[in-house]
DNA sequence: AATGAATGAGGATTCATTCAT
DNA sequence: CATGAATGAATCCTCATTCAT
């Protein structure tokens, strides 16, 4: 009864996994986050992810795939959280405050998300391959804010949020709330 | 005068090179900015250098040093500029200028310091080796700014230039100029 | 007549695919001479043939054997070529000229031919297993020739036409036709 | 006097290994006449020649340079001995004789030159750039060959060595010596 | 009968670093 | 002081083959 050919999962039992390619996926964005672009390689993420190594490149054609499927990942996961921010927002109001809340909360309290941000830039500023993530990106985060300010405006604020996001996460005095409620305010002239 | 074959130029020519080391912290740069952190190796900066491979690990520690000295240069330079740019302005209407000039003209036409500048923020987000860099530089930028504006403006303004002058890199459709003045204006009350 | 969906001509059209093997067997020769033995994958052939991958290791028990009888269908069609332009010479005369033409035009304008009778001799020189292809090619050559010349000269012919075809093939300045008919003639005493 | 530190060749003691690199050369030609230039690896040649993976391509820029080299060797090795040979005959018949022993017993003992031989051609068939070993090896064998027959009779004879050793090899009941005697005769006319 | 998923072994190559000279 | 030689680890990627379906 207990012999081999009775078992239902014989030996390692990791025939078919599906869902697979999307476990590699998110495992890479971690790894990013912990080592880096540049160290990021394919038996990293092979361990991570509990995978043979040879699974790497069944998936993905190479490591620009993988990083390209990566980021836009993450683009997407961070854009709908914007999104989602904007849109419980009522009147320019609290839309204002909602964009408050972005710069000082969110990111600041993932340093995971700042360093893959940089990772992206970094790679969309010499690949142009990458380009069209940073492109959705941006694009997603500026209609949501056009939902309630003028174009000009959304695109100041956009910028806003950018510089001021990376200023606190990089700064060694890191600016206070307020400074971010005055800055937003003098952009929306609120 | 000192030994018996007192050759002025030795055979090789290469027998004692002052400023070697600094020539390959210059090369470093630009190699970085043609293949990035990642892809930049002692072998590669030492062939662009023109320098024996030995040399490298000889005038420095290894990959780490190598990268803290190029990019402590960078940021040197960077900052001088932007302090030149700050100190010739006359009055508050003259640094607006020079700060719109700094967004729309400085970075957007060198894709070089664009790169290196997410390279550098990237090392910076995950090793806090490199903070000291980029936090002399904001440092730098601030006092700069700090002459025409009040520190918290100061501080709304440096954040508002990092923003925009990512955004103007990246953009599909970066923004035009008066996009710049209006929201340097709408910062500094101007 | 067995399931409800009774389709002649079902979803992916390609469920039964006779001359399957066929087609590999070319296209085989094919990618060996694009890229010779060394470079032939079952990956390789499969997409060049338009067949999925694991239809390879159906087909064939390896790719030894898949090299052995896309090398036996190459000689079989070069002997067969060789043979109808032997068995068309009338008399002597026109055995010589139907050599001196074998030598002289026929393998001469196609690289590929060249490409492939090489890397046979090279599996044959270490692999006896496929000398009974090369044996079989020789033999039906010969025999070929002894319908016009005596055995001795036949056997010299057909080195000739060996030696004279890889140094015309892989010649700096290759010689020309008068001196293939020059040879041919002391050869055979025309 | 026997502790460590007394060693004048401490630990591994292979600190330079002057020569490594004709080694490496001499060992790539055996390993390519055991199995093949598809079968032929650094790690392979690494091993034989015992010698670490890593020096493989720190002496050579990759598989090619190290083909090259090998057959470049391969073709003035058997270059020399032919030219030898040929050297020693006095007059016409003993370099009739000289050509017979070539074919007959020179290449007859040495599966490996046969196999190296149909290696290169391979190589030579489809990459030009193994052209110049095989046109050099040619020029070569003209030119000895010239020192007793006219131009036009020693193409011949260089093609007819040539098929003569082929089919030698790989026939499987070869020709006698006497028919190579004859061969020769009947294309000097001796 | 046929195939897509999967994988471990091995491919060439690059690398930072060590060390004798 | 300076460097060329050397190497083991790690890089990405390709491969033949197996197997559940």
């Amino acid at each position: 009864m207990t012999t081999a050919d009775a078992d239902p999962q014989p030996s390692a039992g990791r025939r078919t996994d599906p869902g697979r390619r999307d476990r590699i996926i998110d495992v890479c964005l971690d790894v990013i986050a912990d080592v880096g672009v540049a160290g990021t390689s394919h038996r990293r993420v092979a361990e991570a992810a509990d995978v043979p190594l040879g699974s790497m490149t069944y998936h993905f054609s190479g490591m620009n795939e993988l990083l390209h499927e990566a980021f836009t990942r993450f683009g997407t996961t961070v854009s709908d959280q914007f999104e989602r921010r904007m849109a419980t927002a009522a009147d320019a109001a609290a839309a204002r405050e909602a964009v408050v809340a972005i710069i000082a909360e969110d990111v600041f309290d993932t340093q995971r998300d700042l360093v893959l941000t940089h990772e992206l830039y970094t790679l969309a500023a010499r690949d142009p391959s990458f380009r069209d993530i940073t492109n959705a990106w941006m694009a997603r985060s500026r209609r949501a804010l056009e939902r309630h300010f003028d174009p000009t405006t959304a695109r100041m604020l956009d910028a806003l949020i950018e510089g001021l996001t990376i200023h606190r996460a990089l700064d060694i005095e890191p600016h206070g709330r307020e400074v971010v409620v005055d800055a937003v305010r003098r952009i929306t002239g609120g």
